[in-house]
DNA sequence: TTATATCATCGTATTTTTACGATATTAAAA
DNA sequence: TTTTAATATCGTAAAAATACGATGATATAA
């Protein structure tokens, strides 16, 4: 063990904002939720027409959105409705405006 | 082929979002941005000393976030000095506002 | 009861990520 | 010239992500 400054693991809202930022990290998801945001809501049918994948592989990509909580789904056999999860987008959305603007308050000045 | 509305592949701007929401993916990431934004600038020694990993796998953190233009490195030699990308840490904030942004505008009822 | 339609999950293959120790690099110090 | 100090890169192993086809599950329609 050396003496030196150790982080408790990982602050909470940095492995919170990951998550986020995870289920965020691949363009297929960031225009699924765009998608869902320009209808609201939709089936997971509607999804899979618009995008060049497999349906198996949509629905691994949706298991991800919802496992990260960014967006929910009502089962109505055999359908599927998912929608934004509004409550965790805000969460999300705090994180990363917060994220972005304590930066930008800092002098950014980069001297020798 | 059918004749399904596809994306032509991806949209350029959810690929360039995703490209910043994967380097923001990983806690100890989010954490070297915020410990580089509070010290403005500094050296590679000076992360590695305050997480619990090894040199050459904060090295290789660094070099992602590097890639995705959220930091740059002025090298000289033997030390490396980091800090933000100005330019490409406000394209980041401006799309991550507009992404979140978007969405609260629209009516969010979800009917059946 | 037996399909059917709509999704999720499973199994699997390939690629990428994550982490480490060891080694290479390079300017300055001895 | 030979260390030394600070980093990057390499090699590697283990885990996770990505994508697909095949199969399973479930309420409703026939």
């Amino acid at each position: 063990m050396k003496h030196t400054i150790k982080f408790n693991p990982y602050d909470v809202e940095a492995i919170e904002m990951a998550r986020f930022a995870k289920a965020l990290g691949h363009p297929v998801r960031i225009e699924i939720l765009r998608f869902l945001e320009s209808q609201a809501c939709c089936f997971t049918g509607e999804i899979v027409e618009v995008f060049p994948l497999a349906q198996s592989t949509i629905s691994q990509h949706l298991k991800e959105l919802k496992e990260a909580g960014l967006i929910q789904g009502e089962v109505n056999p055999p359908k599927v409705k998912y929608c934004i999860d509004q409550v965790n987008w805000h969460k999300a959305q705090k994180l990363f405006n917060e994220f972005f603007n304590q930066m930008s308050d800092v002098s950014r000045a980069c001297s020798t």
